[in-house]
RNA sequence: GCGGCUAUGGUGUAAUGGCAGCACAAGACUCUGUGGCAGUCUCAGUACGGGUUCGAAUCCCGUUAGCCGCC
């Protein structure tokens, strides 16, 4: 992989570049949607293309569970098994440390904390989740399948994702919750650190290579909401011989302070390589994160909406289950020109979701996707022009 | 025509004389390194008319409607 920068902006940490793999170039700043298990839930690999989408992120655990890294090495790697040309990229399966531990005890998202949730019932240091067991070395998880007791660290993450293939691939870490308090992040900040090292000491020295490998390792940042750690983190993880960064975990209570936060970790990292903002991209995240120097984001938003019946459009999120809809003789955006929007009206899709018919879910899929592209290919634009 | 049974939100069902509850549907909201999941809230009912009782969805009488059986 090569990170070539075009353009830095005057005005803001925002810059344009060219993300250069085995499987083309991705223009950046770029959204990355999210198929989890080497599909966009309800579209083929045709499908995905035509909404502009440059480059996914796959999911080491869930592959890993299903079908086995075996079978997509078998297959020729993940692109080949999944029909997909362009880039790729894997979660490490850090975040379900997060997602089926605390995530699920508590009920939470990872990225900022609702008001109404109390920091009062804190995570505190040596606290564990109730269904995995986070320890010095790994992650001790149940499968969700089939209850089965299975051990994912650094080493085993890494070497699933070799097998896997991806031209960009991530460091195994532990995604802290937003309850968690000081005392634990500090904690789990000095493992996920360890681990770091760990991954990239398994990678260049992993299948017998004597050169370095062709798929990019990025590092992870975490921290949480404390300036003190994401500072030590960033130091740390960026001085590290990573060839991108992620940046994970959480960002406080509110989009400005998320807006914030990234702001601190990317001004320690190395400018020269490429910075991906874990898991963050509604629609009015993009600007911001954008100008606070992210490259790279994947955000699961556009399909996840997509399949409970939301629609994101120039006039704001439309929900199609809704009765009124199956009035409307009109195209979902009328300033869109994708496939859904050029040849299918509110009435048939509203209908579709209703009806529960899967095929309501895949129009909204493609469009959300096509529609967040366009999104992001206009900020490109306006960096261009040195708007932002 | 006669006899029996039944009648509770839009739909399907609870509540054996003591606060009419649940599910689905409808409507509003939440969802950020994916559970097509889930959650929160709202709307909405004892067929009709009498009677007994401190108190009736519940017991009694009548009306209406539906289902079953019989000439």
């Amino acid at each position: 992989m090569n990170f070539k920068i075009l353009k830095k902006s005057k005005i803001s940490r925002a810059r344009l570049g060219f993300l250069e793999t085995d499987h083309g170039v991705v223009e950046t700043p770029c959204l990355v949607p999210v198929a989890t298990q080497a599909v966009v839930k309800t579209l083929d690999s045709k499908e995905v293309q035509e909404t502009k989408s440059q480059i996914l992120i796959a999911n080491t655990f869930h592959l890993h569970l299903k079908p086995g890294e075996k079978i997509i090495d078998k297959a020729g790697k993940l692109q080949k098994f999944m029909n997909w040309k362009k880039p790729l990229m894997t979660d490490s399966g850090g975040y379900q440390v997060f997602s089926l531990g605390f995530g699920t005890d508590f009920g939470l998202g990872s990225k900022i904390l609702k008001k109404e949730q109390e920091r009062g019932e804190a995570i505190k240091e040596n606290a564990q989740p109730q269904k995995i067991k986070i320890n010095h070395d790994g992650v001790v998880f149940r499968s969700p399948i089939n209850g089965d007791e299975l051990f994912l660290g650094p080493k085993e993450s890494i070497k699933i994702q070799e097998k896997l293939g991806a031209d960009i691939i991530f460091a195994f870490d532990e995604c802290t919750a937003p309850l968690a308090d000081f005392s634990y992040v500090k904690k789990s900040l000095e493992k996920t650190h360890r681990w770091a090292k760990i991954c990239l000491k398994a990678h260049s020295t992993g299948s017998g290579q004597a050169k370095k490998s062709k798929q990019a390792l990025y590092g992870i940042v975490q921290g949480s909401r404390f300036k003190d750690l994401r500072l030590e983190s960033s130091k740390f993880i960026g001085g590290l011989d990573f060839d991108g960064f992620g940046i994970g975990g959480e960002f406080g209570n509110d989009k400005k302070e998320m807006h914030k936060m990234v702001g601190w970790v990317v001004d320690e990292l190395p400018e020269k390589k490429p910075r991906h903002l874990l898991g963050v991209g509604y629609l009015e995240d993009m600007e911001l994160i954008i100008k606070s120097g992210v490259d790279t984001f994947d955000c699961t938003v556009p399909t996840h909406y997509a399949r409970r019946g939301i629609a994101f459009t120039s006039e704001g999120k439309l929900n199609l289950k809704q009765t009124k809809f199956l009035k409307k003789r009109e195209p979902l955006d009328k300033n869109c020109i994708c496939n859904v929007c050029l040849n299918y009206k509110k009435d048939y899709i509203c209908h579709l979701l209703k009806a529960g018919e899967i095929t309501g879910m895949k129009l909204l899929t493609f469009h959300n996707l096509y529609y967040f592209n366009t999104f992001v290919e206009d900020i490109r634009t306006k960096i261009k022009k040195g708007e932002i």
